[in-house]
DNA sequence: AAGTTATTTGACTAATTGGTCACAAATATT
DNA sequence: AATATTTGTGACCAATTAGTCAAATAACTT
């Protein structure tokens, strides 16, 4: 009966992820929205709501693509090579020119200008990565009483995904990584 | 002969400081500087010109007065302690109440947003700090072939901060700085 | 007391912000 | 082919953005 729509929502919610995870909540202006994605402002509107929602549906999809990406894969290794995926990503990333760092991580550092469904959804999504990353820990170290923390690894991954927006080299963030391994 | 300012350059620049630290670069608007600062605008920009101006005197300041600072701090303490006082910094801010993370930190989240000059600021800090850790590192290991690396400690102080704004729980926080000390 | 000089103030831009809305366009059913 | 219904479009809105400027103000020196 209706008129269809003519583009795909699927792919336009990867755009609006991907534009929020390069600027930010605050720093994405509606313009750059349209821009991205082609659509003017009514069709967005009209399909996914206002800049919160979006954002909203950005911190959705990036918890699918990236971050239970993650976890899924750090579950189907041994401990020690799914906290090496984990530690070296930010790494691999800025060698392949890729200065985004992690949108959750990003949502930490922004936290308090999101609304409360943001809030709730990244900090689910930081709780969920904290398990991936203590699942990992148990499976290396068995019962054996342990040193490192999973925060202390959260926090370090949280960090060096700063650091890669923040114009730190690959080879330095790769060192750091590579500690951690080496702690294990 | 003229007018006489009627306001301590040096408080307003805390003060400017303080803002900044609390909302970023983007996210503080020029209301935000004449609120927290009780100046108007002409004053502002007459004293200390436009907003990127004003950034680029908040990091110096923040430079001064928190990284300079703890650089201090960490120089008069032997490895071990020195690298506590700086592991546990923002948990202790969180117990405090304090959740602006470090501004330092947070500039390079932001580091895209900001100018050539506060671009080279932040780095240069950022080595600074990064150069601290390794002396405090040398100082504790002497010449011994070390597991920990300084940039690790550097990017887990980061994600520290970034975690406090973002959130997280102080004695989080804390567990993860001390798993870091338990590795020295 | 007068004059010089810098500071303060508020009014004023032009551009951008997020957001709304009426209207035109397009389709599948009837 | 007419209709019902949704999508797309561009104009529009009030608020806020960073920034400017002329005029009013206040001291210190002469």
């Amino acid at each position: 009966m209706a008129r269809p729509r003519t583009f795909d929502p699927q792919a336009v919610r990867r755009k609006i992820m991907n534009i929020f995870w390069a600027k930010g909540y605050d720093g994405t202006s509606l313009s750059d929205l349209t821009k991205g994605t082609g659509l003017k402002k009514g069709s967005l509107y009209g399909a996914f709501g206002d800049k919160s929602s979006m954002f909203q549906l950005a911190l959705l999809e990036y918890d699918q693509v990236a971050v239970d990406r993650m976890i899924e894969i750090m579950d189907s290794l041994p401990g020690d090579q799914a906290l090496r995926v984990l530690m070296l990503a930010p790494a691999n990333a800025v060698d392949a020119n890729d200065r985004r760092g992690c949108l959750l991580c990003n949502s930490l550092s922004e936290y308090g200008k999101l609304d409360e469904v943001a809030r709730q959804m990244a900090t689910r999504s930081r709780v969920q990565l904290l398990a991936g990353v203590e699942r990992a820990l148990a499976s290396h170290f068995g019962g054996t009483a342990q040193n490192v923390s999973g925060v202390q690894i959260l926090a370090t991954y949280v960090g060096l995904g700063v650091m890669a927006r923040g114009g730190v080299d690959g080879a330095s963030l790769r060192e750091a990584g590579e500690a951690v391994l080496r702690q294990l």
